[in-house]
DNA sequence: TTGTAAGCGTTATCAG
DNA sequence: CTGATAACGCTTACAA
């Protein structure tokens, strides 16, 4: 078994100096088209590739940003919606990626402290995380994606969750539904926070509505759970507002599966506007936000810290519109 | 701003010389109690994390695994029931992991063989893909899941496809349905050839059975496209076997869209059993290999190339047995 | 048990 | 335009 080979063997391959054939095939500029070449050749010959310790070490930079997922998002259908985006983005921007699907702060901490990264894009954190703020005292740059901490000075890109909330909620109210129920996400979570404080909002200045409020995570099982509940109780909701995609589709099979007909005897809305909400089956209607903007936002927010450019701070946080998408699940109480 | 604290500064913190600090940190067995304790405190004090890169260049090992995936594998549900013990398995062994999402060959390959990782686990390989063979050629560890490659010589754990899709094909065929349909993924998978000859296989040798087949992606739509062309032809099928559940909740929702009753005028059965394919409203037969077990003997593939034990040759692939997972989308064809 | 010395493969600096 | 030299931060070998 040969040893792996290194700048040096091409060196020796081509005829020049070692550090030539960094320059060469860093695409220096001054570097003579002749040797150029042979250098290639010699380094396509031996099948030579660039040690990533080596170059990190002396250049102390990776061209290397992790995104910080977890294993609950890597089960929810929005998360594609946001990672893939990002990946483009951070490609075209000269970066690599790396996914890290942990679910421990200090399991995150250990990987994107040591050097090996250049950057941080944080789309699973929780309100409490020490994450971010272990980041910024290591001075590792990084933002927020679809999530906010109560702590300042961490830039962010999410959508306006509560503006998103409120406006479905002020459709649903204006329908004239005064038994309302809620299905929220993870308390830990500031889109499950800024959803509800949206949806509440609405329903407490309106007419009298009576609202009961369930909780649990944003997934399937929460829905169909939260479903059961609520349809076997006394007094049904005539009007269910979910806090994700994943729990109103749980709440509408579990409804379907008890004959109760939506929207003629019952309202259920999601948010996040997952592929499977405009399934036909589905029609769900839902709240959407732009994952594909807020990505690059986001990327452009993190850019910006990695090559700061002179006289333009860039703003802390960026929020994004949400808009309702009106589909087929929702209508006036029954009568 | 001040510099990132390095093994040095923990070094003069803590009144030792540089590489006691290194023994005392990685656990060394020869340093005193007092000695480690003191380094410890100093690395504390400082907030040093041993950089990555000075680490993997001078130990020539990075304890970091690349799994690699596609932009379409990510949005397939059966995908983190993959990823999730793989991580979890690395991860008692020692491993970091690091997801690569990429959809080209080179991209892939410049990332697994600079070094940065100790080897690949392979979960998303095109049959025709050119990694398994660079990697061997450059002598990196690896091994693919869920996927074969036509080239001999590359480890490699996947559920047996061509079992699975032969079981459920017998039950159909068993029924008494001799108007069938095959719903397939792209050829460039070997899981898809191999559910496809499974399927074939049976249904050839069986009495006079009238096979259509139809080819698309593993995805919803690809099922929603082939129920509509299916259900609106002359003749129409009573079975539709699919190549994976995304594939079958597609066609189950287009037959439902146009009034066909399921089971009683249609069966239909999927591959992966995916957690929708349980969910109540589906109820869908299908096919189950065990996404856990496949990970965590790929793993175990991995490492017997890592550390290579003496006379313990590791198989070159693990096939799992897959069970057919008898639900509600079955039946006799309607007489 | 600990310190000294060396070197991993690369990029940066400086002559020439 | 190119070569010699140094240095990045760490682990290993060896000496004390």
């Amino acid at each position: 078994m040969t040893r792996v080979p290194t700048s040096k063997d091409v060196a020796k391959a081509a005829g020049v100096s070692q550090p030539t054939v960094s320059r060469a095939l860093a695409g220096h500029p001054h570097v003579s088209p002749a040797t150029r070449d042979r250098v290639r050749k010699a380094a396509e010959a031996l099948g030579y590739v660039p040690q990533e310790s080596g170059r990190a070490l002396r250049s102390r930079r990776s061209r290397r940003i992790a995104v910080v997922s977890s294993p609950d998002d890597l089960l929810n259908p929005f998360h594609p919606q946001l990672i893939v985006p990002l990946h483009q983005a951070l490609g075209a921007a000269g970066y690599r990626t790396t996914l890290l699907v942990e679910a421990g702060d200090a399991a995150v901490l250990s990987q994107v402290t040591d050097g090996s990264v250049d950057g941080v894009v944080l789309t699973a954190t929780n309100t409490g995380s020490a994450v971010p703020r272990h980041l910024a005292a290591s001075g590792v740059p990084h933002v927020l994606v679809n999530r906010l901490v109560p702590e300042p000075g961490h830039p962010s890109c999410v959508a306006d969750n509560r503006q998103g909330a409120a406006d479905i909620a002020g459709v649903v109210a204006g329908l004239g539904h005064t038994e309302v129920a809620l299905v929220l996400g993870p308390r830990r979570l500031s889109t499950s926070l800024d959803r509800e404080a949206g949806f509440r909002g609405v329903l407490a200045s309106g007419r009298a509505v009576r609202t009961r409020v369930l909780r649990g995570g944003y997934d399937h099982a929460t829905g169909v759970a939260a479903a059961q509940a609520l349809l076997s109780a006394a007094r049904r909701p005539t009007a269910i507002l979910c806090a994700s995609d994943t729990i109103a589709l749980g709440v509408l099979h579990e409804a379907r599966m008890r004959g109760v007909d939506v929207p003629g005897e019952l309202t259920v809305t999601g948010f996040d506007d997952i592929p499977m909400a405009g399934w036909e089956p589905y029609a769900l209607t839902t709240v959407r936000h732009d994952a594909g903007r807020m990505a690059a936002e986001a990327v452009r927010l993190l850019l910006s810290q990695l090559r700061p450019a002179p006289e333009t701070a860039a703003p802390e946080a960026v929020v994004l519109h949400a808009d309702v998408v009106l589909r087929e699940t929702h209508a006036p109480p029954p009568v």
